[in-house]
DNA sequence: AATCCGATCAACCGCGTGGAC
DNA sequence: AGTCCACGCGGTTGATCGGAT
């Protein structure tokens, strides 16, 4: 069996997009909302692949779309991903508010991939790491900002579909997690993710501590309605339990990082963290298990290292 | 003024995944 | 279980622009 076109390529415009063509794809999506991408050309009576629809909209025409201006917070900020999940784009931009993955793949592909290159070439050559904050001799960021919106919401695309999640409250004297998880892996049926960890399900509901906190080294994560609504959506983020690990945090915004105080994981154990390579440290967060909160709360101070290790590479 | 060339980025393309039938 | 469909992702392409010669 042949993987059918996207549709029929006999007469439909290529290349750029007129201004009536965005005029038409915006106000049809305005009045039908997203989705049925195939169909929407037809519609609409716009002659382009529905692909080609989604792809516009997606990337220019979202009324949340940020543009240009890439500021030196943004650029550690998809540095720091980039180390952490390689090229997911996608996964990158749902932590950048109204940065969409295009735009930071170009973006590392026109200007932080040959920086990071560079800062690593030097790094191994002597032990004197430039700034990453400087610009490359060559980057030429352009001014324009079409439609800024600076309190714009995260864009949270989807790495894999999954319409399903089952997100467990812990009742009272609840069994130990590693039993949910293994309860949870028994009912196929109602989840996709069976092999979500349980510091997920400990960390929504727990007796011990109110629904919006999460402990965590010497204090807590607190988690407003709306994170915990992302707490759910980032298992849609990552589908291997390796990931998961990560996703808790990675789906924190990190450009309102100040409404997270890392200080506060990391005393507990601060002189430890200083005992970790980037890499070990990134290895210990990928490999750690979730079975108990001594592990989550580790899990956490691996991953702030992490961050803090590699900020004090920045700043040097 | 004309040409070249590298940088940028919007758009395209192929493929993987999950859901529906 | 197999097939088809819709969607989303990441890699690549190509049009355009601006600076250098």
């Amino acid at each position: 069996m042949g993987r059918s076109s996207c549709c029929a390529k006999e007469g439909l415009n290529r290349g750029a997009w007129t201004t009536q063509e965005d005029k038409i794809l915006t106000e049809y999506i305005k009045l039908h909302g997203e989705g049925k991408w195939r169909n929407l050309p037809k519609r609409a009576g716009l002659r382009r692949c529905g692909k080609s629809c989604r792809l516009r909209w997606l990337n220019y025409l979202r009324p949340d779309i940020k543009r240009g201006n890439i500021s030196p917070d943004e650029e550690e900020l998809i540095i720091r991903l980039h180390k952490l999940l390689g090229n997911r784009w996608s996964l990158i931009a749902g932590r950048l508010p109204g940065r969409t993955d295009n735009e930071i793949k170009n973006y590392w592909n026109t200007n932080l991939g040959k920086k990071v290159k560079d800062l690593d070439q030097q790094n191994t050559n002597n032990s004197s790491p430039t700034k990453l904050s400087a610009q490359p001799k060559n980057a030429k960021i352009k001014q324009k900002q079409i439609n800024p919106k600076p309190n714009s919401y995260v864009v949270r695309t989807k790495a894999t579909k999954c319409s399903k999640v089952l997100f467990i409250n812990s009742p009272p004297n609840s069994p130990p997690m590693h039993d949910l998880q293994s309860k949870a892996e028994a009912e196929t049926t109602t989840t996709t993710k069976p092999s979500m960890p349980s510091m997920l399900v400990d960390g929504v509901a727990s007796d011990s501590m109110s629904n919006n906190e999460m402990e965590c080294g010497n204090g807590f994560l607190s988690f407003c309605d709306e994170e915990k609504e992302l707490s759910a959506d980032l298992l849609e983020d990552f589908n291997i339990a390796d990931d998961i690990c990560l996703s808790e945090l990675l789906n924190s915004d990190f450009s309102n990082a100040c409404n997270f105080d890392y200080n506060d994981l990391l005393s507990p154990c601060s002189d430890q963290t200083q005992m970790f390579s980037d890499d070990e440290i990134l290895k210990n967060w990928t490999q750690c298990n979730f079975a108990d909160e001594t592990n989550v709360s580790k899990s956490l101070h691996y991953f702030t290292s992490f961050l803090e290790s590699s900020e004090e590479v920045l700043g040097e």
